[in-house]
DNA sequence: ATGGTCGCCATGCGA
C-alpha cells in the first residue's frame, strides 16, 4: 500500500491545522503542498512534529512554497530542474525514497498561474516545456514515478464548468492546453481520469462569486505516474468536501492509492 | 463588462 496526497493549501500557516487533520485521517506516504507563502523560519513545524513525518521544503516569502512531507527516510532531494524559467520561485522540489513497493521518486510542482501579463503567461507555457522535458527524461527509468500539483491548466472541456465561456481566459487557453496534454502524453498518465473518464469533478473553485456554490470550478491539481507504477494504481479520491470547512484553501486535497494487490 | 474574495503583511499585488 503506498498513497500519495496533493494540495495546493494557500498558506500553509493559516491551514496548519487541517494540513495536520489530512495527515491523522489519511496517513499518506506522501503528501505534496502548494503554496506555502512562507520562510522556512516561519513554517508550523510544531503542528506537526509529534506526526513523524520528514520535511523537505523550498520556500518563498510571501509567494509560492512546495513541500513534501513524507513518512519514509529521504533519499535524495532536488530543488529544481533544468531549464526552468523560474528557478529564483519556490516552485520544485523532489525527493525520492524507498517504500513498501519499491524506489519511489516523487515530485511536487506549482505551475505558474500566468494571468498577471504577456509576459508570465509566456513564463508559463515555457515552465510547462521545460518540465515536459525533464519529465520525458526520466519517466522510463526503472524506478516509481509520481508527480503532483497544481498545474493551473485544464487540459480538457470536461475540467470545467462552462468550457465556452472561458475559452479565451488563462488556464484553459488553447497553448496551455496543448502544454498540459504534451505533460500527459509522454509516458506519464492523468492518474484521475484514467479512472473516471467522463466524470466532471473540479479540485478549484475561485473565492469569489460564490464559484463554490455554484460549483464553477475547474480540474487544475494532478497526480501523474509513469507506467511502471501505474501497474499497482488502485483508487483516486478528490476531498471536495474540504471546500466546505471554516477559511478553506481555493482547493482541496487529492488522493492516489496503489496497491501490490492492484494487479 | 465589471467585480467579486482571500492571504501576504501593512499596501497593493497575486491568484
Amino acid at each position: 500500500m503506498l498513497q500519495i496526497s496533493c494540495w495546493n493549501v494557500n498558506s500553509v500557516k493559516i491551514r496548519a491545522d487541517s494540513v495536520k487533520k489530512l495527515l491523522q485521517q489519511y496517513s499518506p506516504d506522501f503528501l505534496l503542498l502548494q503554496e506555502l507563502k512562507c520562510e522556512e523560519n516561519v513554517f508550523p513545524f510544531e503542528v506537526f512534529e509529534d506526526l513523524n513525518y520528514n520535511i523537505s521544503l523550498k520556500c518563498q516569502k510571501s509567494y509560492n512554497g512546495v513541500a513534501i512531507l513524507s513518512k519514509h527516510i529521504i533519499d535524495e532531494i532536488k530543488y529544481d530542474f533544468p531549464n526552468n524559467p523560474c528557478s529564483d520561485e519556490a516552485r520544485f522540489i523532489e525527493v525520492a525514497s524507498q517504500t513498501a513497493l519499491g524506489y519511489c521518486r516523487v515530485i511536487c510542482v506549482y505551475v505558474p498561474n500566468g494571468g498577471i501579463s504577456k509576459e508570465r503567461y509566456d513564463v508559463k507555457l515555457e515552465f510547462l516545456k521545460a518540465l515536459k522535458e525533464y519529465l520525458v527524461s526520466i519517466a522510463n527509468n526503472d524506478e516509481f514515478l509520481i508527480i503532483g500539483g497544481d498545474f493551473n491548466v485544464a487540459p480538457e472541456e470536461l475540467d470545467v464548468h462552462d468550457a465556452t465561456s472561458l475559452m479565451d481566459e488563462v488556464c484553459f487557453t488553447p497553448p496551455e492546453r496543448r502544454a498540459m496534454r504534451a505533460i500527459l502524453n509522454n509516458n506519464l498518465v492523468d492518474l484521475f481520469r484514467i479512472k473516471n473518464p467522463n466524470l466532471k469533478q473540479f479540485t478549484w473553485w475561485d473565492y469569489r462569486a460564490g464559484a463554490y456554490q455554484k460549483n464553477q470550478g475547474m480540474r487544475i491539481d494532478f497526480l501523474l505516474s509513469n507506467y511502471k507504477l501505474l501497474k499497482y494504481f488502485d483508487s483516486f479520491n478528490v476531498a471536495h468536501n474540504f471546500r466546505s470547512n471554516d477559511r478553506p484553501s481555493d482547493h482541496v486535497p487529492i488522493f492516489a492509492s496503489f496497491s501490490l494487490n492492484a494487479l
